[in-house]
DNA sequence: AGTATGACTCATT
DNA sequence: AAATGAGCCATAC
């Protein structure tokens, strides 16, 4: 019983039903160490399409609204830009939470983004 | 059902 | 070095 189409703006806590590649998505950013950051690329890559980083940042859209949790925050551009700071409920929450993880932040950039950077396809 | 858009990235100009 | 075009493919309208 799930009309392809049913729900319609169907508030996706339904989201457990065939997702594949976006609940991909949700378990790699979860296992992203507090601290660290990744970018969508990276994500995508490790996923095996690496062209594919904007359904990355579609997968993180629906991830406000999935279980358990997915720290959106600790995913950012390929430049360690707070690219998606804006679908957050504050403009200035994924920087407060990237710096009580102990990160640095400034102008809307991860310091020493390099450093911190997590990569999927090499932790993993 | 077709078009437009996007929390991206890379190559080319 | 900055701007532009192209690829990607699921959603929204």
């Amino acid at each position: 019983m799930k009309k392809k189409n049913d729900a319609g703006k169907l508030p996706i806590g339904d989201a457990s039903r065939h997702y594949t590649f976006f609940e991909n998505v949700w378990d790699v950013v979860r296992q992203i160490p507090a601290g660290r950051v990744t970018t969508y690329g990276a994500i995508a890559e490790y996923l095996g399409a690496r062209s594919s980083a904007r359904m990355v940042g579609w997968a993180m859209n629906q991830a406000h609204y999935v279980q358990p949790p997915v720290p959106a925050q600790r995913v950012v551009n390929r430049n360690g830009i707070l690219s998606g700071k804006a679908h957050f409920s504050t403009p200035t929450l994924m920087q407060e939470l990237l710096q009580q993880e102990g990160l640095q932040v400034e102008n809307d950039t991860i310091v020493d983004f390099k450093i911190h950077l997590w990569l999927p396809v090499e932790e993993l």
